[in-house]
DNA sequence: AGACTTAAATCTACACCGTAGAACTGTCAA
DNA sequence: TTGACAGTTCTACGGTGTAGATTTAAGTCT
Protein backbone atom coordinates (compact mmCIF):
# COMPACT_ATOMS: atom_id res chain seq x y z
CA UNK A 1 0.00 0.00 0.00
CA UNK A 2 2.99 1.96 -0.71
CA UNK A 3 2.83 3.93 -4.13
CA UNK A 4 -0.20 2.23 -6.38
CA UNK A 5 -1.40 5.90 -7.41
CA UNK A 6 -2.14 6.90 -4.24
CA UNK A 7 -0.86 10.50 -4.73
CA UNK A 8 -3.43 13.05 -3.99
CA UNK A 9 -6.64 11.95 -5.06
CA UNK A 10 -9.47 14.14 -3.12
CA UNK A 11 -12.71 13.16 -4.37
CA UNK A 12 -12.86 10.94 -7.91
CA UNK A 13 -11.34 8.49 -9.34
CA UNK A 14 -11.50 7.34 -13.05
CA UNK A 15 -13.51 4.61 -12.72
CA UNK A 16 -16.27 6.42 -11.00
CA UNK A 17 -16.22 8.72 -13.27
CA UNK A 18 -16.64 6.35 -16.13
CA UNK A 19 -19.18 4.45 -14.32
CA UNK A 20 -21.31 7.69 -13.81
CA UNK A 21 -20.85 8.52 -17.42
CA UNK A 22 -22.23 5.19 -18.55
CA UNK A 23 -24.96 5.96 -16.57
CA UNK A 24 -25.97 9.03 -17.49
CA UNK A 25 -25.10 8.05 -20.92
CA UNK A 26 -27.21 5.01 -21.01
CA UNK A 27 -30.44 6.73 -19.74
CA UNK A 28 -30.53 9.46 -21.38
CA UNK A 29 -28.92 9.04 -24.77
CA UNK A 30 -26.17 10.85 -26.12
CA UNK A 31 -28.38 14.15 -26.50
CA UNK A 32 -28.75 14.17 -23.00
CA UNK A 33 -25.49 13.60 -22.27
CA UNK A 34 -22.51 16.12 -21.52
CA UNK A 35 -19.77 16.69 -19.59
CA UNK A 36 -20.94 19.00 -17.44
CA UNK A 37 -24.04 17.78 -16.59
CA UNK A 38 -22.36 14.52 -15.47
CA UNK A 39 -20.23 16.75 -13.27
CA UNK A 40 -22.86 18.13 -11.49
CA UNK A 41 -23.94 14.43 -10.81
CA UNK A 42 -20.61 13.65 -9.53
CA UNK A 43 -20.75 16.93 -7.80
CA UNK A 44 -16.67 17.74 -9.14
CA UNK A 45 -16.01 20.45 -11.59
CA UNK A 46 -16.26 19.88 -15.07
CA UNK A 47 -12.74 20.38 -15.82
CA UNK A 48 -12.04 17.32 -13.56
CA UNK A 49 -13.65 14.75 -15.65
CA UNK A 50 -11.54 16.48 -18.32
CA UNK A 51 -8.58 15.59 -15.98
CA UNK A 52 -9.10 12.15 -16.43
CA UNK A 53 -10.78 11.73 -19.72
CA UNK A 54 -8.44 14.08 -22.34
CA UNK A 55 -11.66 14.96 -24.13
CA UNK A 56 -15.29 14.18 -23.98
CA UNK A 57 -14.49 11.62 -27.27
CA UNK A 58 -12.35 10.04 -25.30
CA UNK A 59 -14.97 9.39 -22.83
CA UNK A 60 -17.29 8.21 -24.89
CA UNK A 61 -14.52 6.05 -26.50
CA UNK A 62 -14.49 4.53 -22.75
CA UNK A 63 -18.12 4.75 -22.45
CA UNK A 64 -18.21 2.28 -25.23
CA UNK A 65 -15.43 0.03 -24.33
CA UNK A 66 -17.23 -0.38 -21.00
CA UNK A 67 -20.42 -1.62 -22.61
CA UNK A 68 -18.25 -4.13 -24.09
CA UNK A 69 -17.57 -5.30 -20.84
CA UNK A 70 -20.90 -6.16 -19.95
CA UNK A 71 -20.82 -8.93 -22.81
CA UNK A 72 -20.65 -12.67 -21.43
CA UNK A 73 -18.22 -14.05 -24.37
CA UNK A 74 -19.40 -17.16 -25.92
CA UNK A 75 -17.50 -20.14 -25.75
CA UNK A 76 -16.48 -21.97 -28.63
CA UNK A 77 -18.08 -25.85 -29.06
CA UNK A 78 -17.49 -28.38 -30.92
CA UNK A 79 -20.24 -26.81 -33.65
CA UNK A 80 -19.58 -23.87 -35.66
CA UNK A 81 -22.68 -22.95 -36.50
CA UNK A 82 -24.12 -22.70 -32.71
CA UNK A 83 -20.74 -20.56 -32.10
CA UNK A 84 -22.20 -18.09 -34.57
CA UNK A 85 -25.70 -18.53 -33.26
CA UNK A 86 -23.94 -17.62 -29.44
CA UNK A 87 -21.71 -14.55 -30.70
CA UNK A 88 -24.90 -13.13 -32.90
CA UNK A 89 -27.13 -13.34 -29.60
CA UNK A 90 -24.83 -11.87 -27.06
CA UNK A 91 -24.21 -9.17 -29.09
CA UNK A 92 -27.85 -8.66 -29.78
CA UNK A 93 -28.38 -9.04 -25.82
CA UNK A 94 -26.18 -6.10 -25.35
CA UNK A 95 -27.92 -4.15 -27.57
CA UNK A 96 -30.88 -5.30 -25.61
CA UNK A 97 -29.19 -4.05 -22.40
CA UNK A 98 -27.91 -0.96 -23.37
CA UNK A 99 -30.00 0.36 -26.81
CA UNK A 100 -29.03 4.00 -26.11
CA UNK A 101 -25.15 3.09 -26.28
CA UNK A 102 -25.28 0.56 -28.68
CA UNK A 103 -24.62 2.73 -31.53
CA UNK A 104 -21.60 3.65 -30.33
CA UNK A 105 -20.05 0.18 -31.36
CA UNK A 106 -20.19 1.60 -34.94
CA UNK A 107 -18.63 4.81 -34.41
CA UNK A 108 -15.46 3.39 -32.57
CA UNK A 109 -14.78 0.03 -33.67
CA UNK A 110 -13.49 -1.34 -30.29
CA UNK A 111 -10.73 -3.43 -30.14
CA UNK A 112 -11.02 -4.50 -26.83
CA UNK A 113 -10.48 -7.69 -25.13
CA UNK A 114 -13.81 -8.80 -25.58
CA UNK A 115 -14.35 -8.33 -29.13
CA UNK A 116 -10.92 -10.22 -30.13
CA UNK A 117 -12.26 -13.25 -28.17
CA UNK A 118 -16.10 -12.93 -29.86
CA UNK A 119 -14.11 -12.43 -33.71
CA UNK A 120 -11.63 -15.27 -33.10
CA UNK A 121 -15.29 -17.38 -32.40
CA UNK A 122 -16.01 -15.84 -35.78
CA UNK A 123 -13.23 -16.70 -37.67
CA UNK A 124 -12.59 -20.12 -36.47
CA UNK A 125 -16.07 -20.62 -37.28
CA UNK A 126 -15.82 -20.05 -41.21
CA UNK A 127 -12.90 -21.18 -41.41
CA UNK A 128 -14.17 -25.09 -39.87
CA UNK A 129 -16.95 -24.53 -42.28
CA UNK A 130 -14.44 -24.98 -44.77
CA UNK A 131 -14.19 -21.68 -46.17
CA UNK A 132 -10.34 -20.40 -47.67
CA UNK A 133 -8.68 -17.90 -45.60
CA UNK A 134 -9.34 -15.39 -47.87
CA UNK A 135 -13.21 -15.50 -47.55
CA UNK A 136 -12.96 -16.47 -43.80
CA UNK A 137 -11.57 -13.01 -43.08
CA UNK A 138 -14.45 -10.67 -45.20
CA UNK A 139 -17.35 -12.58 -44.23
CA UNK A 140 -16.45 -13.15 -40.86
CA UNK A 141 -16.89 -9.12 -40.56
CA UNK A 142 -19.45 -9.03 -42.53
CA UNK A 143 -21.02 -11.40 -39.93
CA UNK A 144 -20.02 -8.94 -37.63
CA UNK A 145 -21.69 -5.97 -39.81
CA UNK A 146 -24.75 -7.88 -40.30
CA UNK A 147 -25.15 -8.81 -36.62
CA UNK A 148 -24.45 -5.01 -35.52
CA UNK A 149 -26.18 -4.13 -38.27
CA UNK A 150 -29.36 -5.71 -37.27
CA UNK A 151 -28.94 -5.34 -33.22
CA UNK A 152 -28.72 -1.73 -33.89
CA UNK A 153 -31.82 -1.50 -36.39
CA UNK A 154 -33.44 -3.23 -34.05
CA UNK A 155 -32.27 -0.56 -31.07
CA UNK A 156 -33.48 1.86 -33.35
CA UNK A 157 -36.90 0.60 -33.67
CA UNK A 158 -36.48 -0.33 -37.68
CA UNK A 159 -37.93 -3.50 -36.57
CA UNK A 160 -40.79 -3.02 -33.93
CA UNK A 161 -44.13 -4.14 -35.63
CA UNK A 162 -46.01 -1.37 -37.50
CA UNK A 163 -48.18 0.64 -35.72
CA UNK A 164 -51.75 2.38 -36.62
CA UNK A 165 -50.27 5.47 -38.81
CA UNK A 166 -47.51 3.12 -40.68
CA UNK A 167 -50.29 0.75 -41.43
CA UNK A 168 -52.13 3.38 -42.81
CA UNK A 169 -49.07 4.77 -44.42
CA UNK A 170 -48.99 1.46 -46.24
CA UNK A 171 -51.98 0.92 -46.73
CA UNK A 172 -51.75 4.44 -48.46
CA UNK A 173 -49.79 2.79 -51.42
CA UNK A 174 -50.75 2.01 -54.80
CA UNK A 175 -51.99 -1.54 -54.50
CA UNK A 176 -50.41 -2.75 -57.88
CA UNK A 177 -47.45 -0.98 -57.81
CA UNK A 178 -46.90 -2.04 -53.83
CA UNK A 179 -48.62 -5.50 -54.30
CA UNK A 180 -46.08 -7.04 -51.81
CA UNK A 181 -45.92 -4.87 -49.27
CA UNK A 182 -49.17 -4.48 -48.75
CA UNK A 183 -49.42 -8.24 -48.77
CA UNK A 184 -47.33 -8.17 -45.54
CA UNK A 185 -49.21 -5.18 -43.61
CA UNK A 186 -50.23 -7.95 -41.67
CA UNK A 187 -47.32 -10.15 -41.23
CA UNK A 188 -45.64 -6.57 -40.26
CA UNK A 189 -48.29 -5.66 -37.77
CA UNK A 190 -47.48 -9.19 -35.83
CA UNK A 191 -43.67 -8.97 -36.27
CA UNK A 192 -41.88 -10.78 -34.04
CA UNK A 193 -37.93 -9.34 -34.04
CA UNK A 194 -36.72 -12.54 -32.53
CA UNK A 195 -37.84 -14.82 -34.91
CA UNK A 196 -36.66 -12.74 -37.48
CA UNK A 197 -33.07 -12.22 -35.87
CA UNK A 198 -32.70 -16.48 -35.55
CA UNK A 199 -34.48 -16.94 -39.21
CA UNK A 200 -31.36 -14.14 -40.72
CA UNK A 201 -28.61 -15.33 -38.74
CA UNK A 202 -29.85 -19.45 -39.45
CA UNK A 203 -29.80 -17.97 -43.63
CA UNK A 204 -26.75 -16.35 -42.73
CA UNK A 205 -25.20 -19.48 -41.70
CA UNK A 206 -26.12 -21.86 -43.92
CA UNK A 207 -25.83 -19.85 -46.68
CA UNK A 208 -22.30 -19.49 -45.59
CA UNK A 209 -22.22 -23.65 -45.34
CA UNK A 210 -23.44 -23.98 -49.24
CA UNK A 211 -20.76 -21.58 -50.29
CA UNK A 212 -18.15 -23.62 -48.25
CA UNK A 213 -19.34 -26.61 -49.52
CA UNK A 214 -19.10 -25.77 -53.44
CA UNK A 215 -15.45 -24.25 -52.52
CA UNK A 216 -14.54 -27.25 -50.61
CA UNK A 217 -12.80 -29.80 -53.32
CA UNK A 218 -11.20 -26.88 -55.22
CA UNK A 219 -9.54 -25.39 -52.30
CA UNK A 220 -8.56 -29.51 -51.18
CA UNK A 221 -7.35 -30.45 -54.28
CA UNK A 222 -4.43 -28.11 -54.00
CA UNK A 223 -4.39 -28.08 -50.36
CA UNK A 224 -1.35 -25.51 -50.13
CA UNK A 225 -1.12 -24.23 -53.03
CA UNK A 226 -0.24 -20.20 -54.39
CA UNK A 227 -2.63 -17.81 -53.67
CA UNK A 228 -2.67 -17.76 -57.48
CA UNK A 229 -6.39 -18.93 -57.21
CA UNK A 230 -8.23 -15.63 -56.35
CA UNK A 231 -9.14 -14.51 -59.75
CA UNK B 1 -47.26 32.07 -62.60
CA UNK B 2 -49.90 32.98 -60.62
CA UNK B 3 -49.91 32.05 -56.94
CA UNK B 4 -47.41 28.64 -57.20
CA UNK B 5 -45.92 29.79 -53.20
CA UNK B 6 -44.59 33.25 -55.00
CA UNK B 7 -45.33 35.12 -51.90
CA UNK B 8 -42.86 37.08 -50.40
CA UNK B 9 -39.19 35.34 -50.60
CA UNK B 10 -36.55 37.85 -49.98
CA UNK B 11 -33.36 35.43 -50.56
CA UNK B 12 -33.72 31.70 -50.00
CA UNK B 13 -36.13 28.86 -50.70
CA UNK B 14 -36.34 25.90 -48.36
CA UNK B 15 -34.74 23.30 -51.55
CA UNK B 16 -31.59 25.78 -51.37
CA UNK B 17 -31.57 25.35 -47.41
CA UNK B 18 -31.47 21.64 -47.84
CA UNK B 19 -29.19 21.57 -50.73
CA UNK B 20 -26.65 23.69 -48.77
CA UNK B 21 -26.90 21.42 -45.84
CA UNK B 22 -26.52 18.84 -47.67
CA UNK B 23 -23.27 19.40 -49.19
CA UNK B 24 -21.91 20.88 -45.72
CA UNK B 25 -23.20 17.78 -43.59
CA UNK B 26 -21.98 15.43 -46.60
CA UNK B 27 -18.18 17.59 -46.88
CA UNK B 28 -18.23 18.21 -43.02
CA UNK B 29 -19.50 15.02 -41.21
CA UNK B 30 -22.08 16.03 -38.03
CA UNK B 31 -19.59 17.14 -35.74
CA UNK B 32 -18.57 20.02 -38.54
CA UNK B 33 -22.44 21.13 -39.23
CA UNK B 34 -24.14 23.52 -37.43
CA UNK B 35 -27.27 25.71 -38.45
CA UNK B 36 -25.21 28.75 -37.50
CA UNK B 37 -22.11 27.55 -40.01
CA UNK B 38 -25.14 26.49 -42.94
CA UNK B 39 -26.34 29.75 -42.26
CA UNK B 40 -23.30 31.57 -42.46
CA UNK B 41 -22.47 29.94 -45.85
CA UNK B 42 -25.96 31.12 -47.40
CA UNK B 43 -25.46 34.50 -46.11
CA UNK B 44 -28.75 34.42 -43.63
CA UNK B 45 -29.70 34.20 -40.02
CA UNK B 46 -29.95 31.68 -38.59
CA UNK B 47 -33.17 32.07 -37.38
CA UNK B 48 -34.38 31.85 -41.12
CA UNK B 49 -33.29 28.29 -41.65
CA UNK B 50 -35.34 27.34 -38.33
CA UNK B 51 -37.91 28.91 -39.96
CA UNK B 52 -38.37 26.56 -42.64
CA UNK B 53 -37.27 23.34 -40.90
CA UNK B 54 -38.77 24.05 -37.24
CA UNK B 55 -35.84 22.58 -35.90
CA UNK B 56 -32.38 21.10 -36.34
CA UNK B 57 -33.93 17.56 -35.85
CA UNK B 58 -36.12 17.86 -38.71
CA UNK B 59 -33.35 19.25 -40.58
CA UNK B 60 -31.27 16.62 -40.06
CA UNK B 61 -34.22 13.90 -40.76
CA UNK B 62 -34.40 16.32 -44.32
CA UNK B 63 -30.95 15.62 -44.91
CA UNK B 64 -31.35 11.78 -44.75
CA UNK B 65 -34.49 12.01 -46.93
CA UNK B 66 -32.57 14.00 -49.42
CA UNK B 67 -29.69 11.36 -49.72
CA UNK B 68 -32.07 8.85 -50.31
CA UNK B 69 -33.33 10.73 -53.23
CA UNK B 70 -30.25 10.10 -54.85
CA UNK B 71 -30.13 6.08 -54.58
CA UNK B 72 -30.70 4.78 -58.18
CA UNK B 73 -33.63 2.99 -57.55
CA UNK B 74 -33.49 -0.81 -58.80
CA UNK B 75 -36.69 -2.11 -60.73
CA UNK B 76 -37.87 -5.68 -60.50
CA UNK B 77 -36.34 -8.60 -62.94
CA UNK B 78 -37.60 -11.52 -63.45
CA UNK B 79 -35.15 -13.13 -61.19
CA UNK B 80 -35.18 -12.50 -56.97
CA UNK B 81 -32.10 -13.12 -56.37
CA UNK B 82 -30.74 -10.37 -58.62
CA UNK B 83 -33.40 -7.86 -57.65
CA UNK B 84 -31.88 -8.34 -53.71
CA UNK B 85 -28.20 -8.11 -55.05
CA UNK B 86 -29.47 -4.52 -56.61
CA UNK B 87 -31.00 -2.83 -53.50
CA UNK B 88 -28.12 -4.22 -51.73
CA UNK B 89 -26.00 -2.52 -54.15
CA UNK B 90 -27.94 0.42 -54.43
CA UNK B 91 -27.78 1.22 -50.75
CA UNK B 92 -23.93 0.17 -50.51
CA UNK B 93 -23.62 3.07 -53.11
CA UNK B 94 -25.47 5.18 -51.39
CA UNK B 95 -22.82 5.06 -48.24
CA UNK B 96 -19.99 5.15 -50.59
CA UNK B 97 -21.43 8.25 -52.26
CA UNK B 98 -21.76 10.36 -48.76
CA UNK B 99 -20.34 8.23 -46.10
CA UNK B 100 -20.78 10.79 -43.66
CA UNK B 101 -24.25 11.50 -43.86
CA UNK B 102 -25.19 7.38 -43.88
CA UNK B 103 -25.68 6.95 -40.58
CA UNK B 104 -28.69 9.65 -40.26
CA UNK B 105 -30.53 6.36 -42.09
CA UNK B 106 -30.44 4.78 -39.20
CA UNK B 107 -31.74 7.14 -36.75
CA UNK B 108 -33.96 8.26 -38.54
CA UNK B 109 -35.51 5.33 -40.42
CA UNK B 110 -36.75 6.99 -43.45
CA UNK B 111 -39.74 6.15 -45.14
CA UNK B 112 -39.60 8.14 -48.33
CA UNK B 113 -40.86 6.94 -51.63
CA UNK B 114 -37.17 5.35 -52.72
CA UNK B 115 -37.57 3.38 -49.71
CA UNK B 116 -40.77 2.18 -50.19
CA UNK B 117 -39.97 1.36 -53.99
CA UNK B 118 -36.74 -1.17 -52.55
CA UNK B 119 -38.48 -2.28 -49.64
CA UNK B 120 -41.63 -3.84 -52.44
CA UNK B 121 -38.81 -5.31 -54.63
CA UNK B 122 -37.45 -6.47 -51.23
CA UNK B 123 -40.77 -8.02 -50.00
CA UNK B 124 -41.40 -9.27 -53.02
CA UNK B 125 -38.41 -11.33 -53.32
CA UNK B 126 -38.91 -13.03 -50.41
CA UNK B 127 -42.04 -14.23 -51.70
CA UNK B 128 -41.21 -14.95 -54.95
CA UNK B 129 -38.35 -17.03 -52.92
CA UNK B 130 -41.33 -19.41 -51.46
CA UNK B 131 -40.92 -17.82 -48.35
CA UNK B 132 -44.63 -17.61 -46.37
CA UNK B 133 -45.89 -14.31 -45.37
CA UNK B 134 -45.13 -14.42 -41.97
CA UNK B 135 -41.57 -15.23 -42.54
CA UNK B 136 -40.88 -12.97 -45.63
CA UNK B 137 -41.85 -9.63 -43.44
CA UNK B 138 -38.68 -10.71 -41.06
CA UNK B 139 -36.52 -11.68 -43.42
CA UNK B 140 -37.10 -8.64 -45.89
CA UNK B 141 -36.70 -6.44 -42.77
CA UNK B 142 -33.53 -8.44 -41.63
CA UNK B 143 -31.63 -8.17 -45.00
CA UNK B 144 -32.45 -4.27 -44.77
CA UNK B 145 -31.02 -4.21 -41.76
CA UNK B 146 -27.88 -6.43 -42.97
CA UNK B 147 -27.26 -4.15 -45.92
CA UNK B 148 -27.74 -0.96 -44.29
CA UNK B 149 -25.36 -2.77 -41.35
CA UNK B 150 -22.67 -3.59 -43.80
CA UNK B 151 -22.66 -0.33 -45.64
CA UNK B 152 -22.15 1.63 -42.32
CA UNK B 153 -19.56 -0.58 -41.03
CA UNK B 154 -18.08 0.06 -44.31
CA UNK B 155 -18.16 3.68 -43.99
CA UNK B 156 -17.36 3.66 -40.82
CA UNK B 157 -14.07 2.22 -41.96
CA UNK B 158 -14.94 -1.44 -40.47
CA UNK B 159 -13.77 -3.11 -43.71
CA UNK B 160 -11.15 -1.58 -44.57
CA UNK B 161 -7.70 -3.43 -44.86
CA UNK B 162 -5.56 -3.80 -41.47
CA UNK B 163 -2.57 -1.40 -41.16
CA UNK B 164 0.58 -1.81 -39.47
CA UNK B 165 -0.71 -0.95 -35.86
CA UNK B 166 -3.92 -3.18 -36.07
CA UNK B 167 -1.02 -5.70 -37.52
CA UNK B 168 1.01 -5.36 -34.43
CA UNK B 169 -2.32 -5.42 -32.00
CA UNK B 170 -3.49 -8.76 -33.65
CA UNK B 171 0.11 -10.40 -33.37
CA UNK B 172 0.86 -9.42 -30.13
CA UNK B 173 -2.49 -12.21 -29.42
CA UNK B 174 -2.03 -15.39 -27.64
CA UNK B 175 -1.36 -17.46 -30.04
CA UNK B 176 -3.15 -20.53 -29.41
CA UNK B 177 -5.90 -19.19 -28.00
CA UNK B 178 -6.18 -16.70 -30.84
CA UNK B 179 -5.04 -19.18 -33.68
CA UNK B 180 -7.65 -18.28 -36.35
CA UNK B 181 -7.51 -14.62 -35.94
CA UNK B 182 -3.65 -14.63 -36.15
CA UNK B 183 -3.89 -16.95 -39.42
CA UNK B 184 -6.26 -14.62 -41.21
CA UNK B 185 -4.09 -11.68 -40.18
CA UNK B 186 -2.38 -11.89 -44.13
CA UNK B 187 -6.42 -11.73 -45.12
CA UNK B 188 -6.86 -9.14 -43.11
CA UNK B 189 -4.21 -7.00 -44.84
CA UNK B 190 -5.63 -7.58 -48.23
CA UNK B 191 -9.26 -7.88 -47.78
CA UNK B 192 -11.50 -6.39 -50.39
CA UNK B 193 -14.74 -5.24 -49.12
CA UNK B 194 -16.65 -5.29 -52.49
CA UNK B 195 -15.73 -9.49 -52.45
CA UNK B 196 -16.75 -9.54 -48.68
CA UNK B 197 -20.06 -7.92 -49.94
CA UNK B 198 -20.74 -10.04 -52.69
CA UNK B 199 -19.58 -13.18 -50.89
CA UNK B 200 -21.89 -12.54 -47.87
CA UNK B 201 -25.02 -10.74 -49.83
CA UNK B 202 -24.75 -13.70 -51.65
CA UNK B 203 -24.52 -16.08 -48.72
CA UNK B 204 -27.43 -14.62 -46.85
CA UNK B 205 -29.57 -15.13 -50.26
CA UNK B 206 -28.97 -18.82 -50.65
CA UNK B 207 -29.92 -19.05 -47.47
CA UNK B 208 -33.12 -17.66 -47.60
CA UNK B 209 -33.32 -20.03 -50.70
CA UNK B 210 -32.91 -23.62 -48.81
CA UNK B 211 -35.00 -22.15 -46.28
CA UNK B 212 -37.88 -21.02 -48.39
CA UNK B 213 -37.16 -25.08 -49.79
CA UNK B 214 -37.60 -26.45 -46.82
CA UNK B 215 -41.25 -24.83 -45.69
CA UNK B 216 -42.38 -25.36 -49.24
CA UNK B 217 -43.84 -28.52 -49.13
CA UNK B 218 -45.23 -27.40 -46.06
CA UNK B 219 -46.79 -24.46 -47.35
CA UNK B 220 -47.98 -26.26 -50.32
CA UNK B 221 -49.69 -28.42 -48.25
CA UNK B 222 -51.98 -26.36 -47.27
CA UNK B 223 -51.81 -23.48 -49.64
CA UNK B 224 -54.21 -21.15 -47.47
CA UNK B 225 -54.82 -22.86 -44.16
CA UNK B 226 -54.78 -20.67 -41.02
CA UNK B 227 -51.80 -19.26 -39.76
CA UNK B 228 -51.76 -21.71 -36.56
CA UNK B 229 -48.65 -23.42 -38.30
CA UNK B 230 -46.30 -20.90 -36.39
CA UNK B 231 -44.76 -23.03 -33.60
C1' DA C 1 -53.86 54.99 -54.14
C1' DG C 2 -53.82 53.55 -49.43
C1' DA C 3 -54.81 50.23 -45.65
C1' DC C 4 -54.54 45.60 -44.08
C1' DT C 5 -52.67 40.88 -43.89
C1' DT C 6 -49.29 37.83 -43.73
C1' DA C 7 -45.14 35.13 -44.62
C1' DA C 8 -40.24 35.66 -44.58
C1' DA C 9 -36.22 37.40 -42.64
C1' DT C 10 -33.88 39.47 -38.81
C1' DC C 11 -32.48 40.98 -34.07
C1' DT C 12 -31.86 40.10 -29.30
C1' DA C 13 -31.22 37.25 -25.65
C1' DC C 14 -30.77 32.98 -22.93
C1' DA C 15 -29.10 28.74 -21.37
C1' DC C 16 -26.06 25.43 -22.49
C1' DC C 17 -21.85 23.28 -24.42
C1' DG C 18 -16.47 21.72 -24.68
C1' DT C 19 -12.24 23.07 -23.14
C1' DA C 20 -7.75 26.09 -22.85
C1' DG C 21 -5.01 28.12 -19.30
C1' DA C 22 -4.12 29.88 -14.86
C1' DA C 23 -4.62 29.24 -9.98
C1' DC C 24 -5.17 26.60 -5.94
C1' DT C 25 -4.65 22.51 -2.67
C1' DG C 26 -3.21 18.93 -0.42
C1' DT C 27 0.33 14.88 -0.20
C1' DC C 28 4.75 12.93 -0.62
C1' DA C 29 10.12 12.92 -1.03
C1' DA C 30 14.15 15.44 -0.07
C1' DT D 1 11.08 23.35 5.52
C1' DT D 2 11.03 23.20 0.90
C1' DG D 3 9.94 21.75 -3.42
C1' DA D 4 7.61 18.99 -6.65
C1' DC D 5 3.58 17.62 -8.45
C1' DA D 6 -0.90 15.27 -9.43
C1' DG D 7 -5.65 16.34 -8.74
C1' DT D 8 -9.02 19.88 -8.42
C1' DT D 9 -11.13 24.18 -9.24
C1' DC D 10 -11.83 28.93 -11.30
C1' DT D 11 -12.27 31.95 -15.06
C1' DA D 12 -13.05 32.88 -19.59
C1' DC D 13 -13.78 32.22 -24.65
C1' DG D 14 -15.99 30.94 -28.63
C1' DG D 15 -19.38 28.00 -30.05
C1' DT D 16 -24.28 25.84 -30.03
C1' DG D 17 -29.86 25.58 -30.64
C1' DT D 18 -33.72 28.26 -30.38
C1' DA D 19 -37.65 31.20 -28.07
C1' DG D 20 -39.79 35.70 -28.67
C1' DA D 21 -40.21 40.24 -30.34
C1' DT D 22 -39.44 42.96 -34.37
C1' DT D 23 -38.80 44.45 -39.00
C1' DT D 24 -39.40 43.92 -43.99
C1' DA D 25 -41.65 43.27 -48.24
C1' DA D 26 -45.01 41.31 -51.07
C1' DG D 27 -49.99 40.31 -51.98
C1' DT D 28 -54.97 41.49 -51.35
C1' DC D 29 -58.81 44.26 -50.75
C1' DT D 30 -61.39 48.50 -50.61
Amino acid sequence: MAALTSRARRKVDKQAILDAAFELFASEGEGGFSIRKLAGILRVDPMTVLHHFRSKEELLRAIADHALQGVEVPVATECWRNDLKAVANSYRSLAHSYPRVFHLHFRYHATGPADHVSSEIVYCAMRRAGLPDSEAAGLGLAFYAFVLGFALAEAEGLLSPIGESDEAELNALDPVAYKSTRALVPALKALDPSQAFHASVGAFISGVAERAKMQAPESRARSRGGSATTT
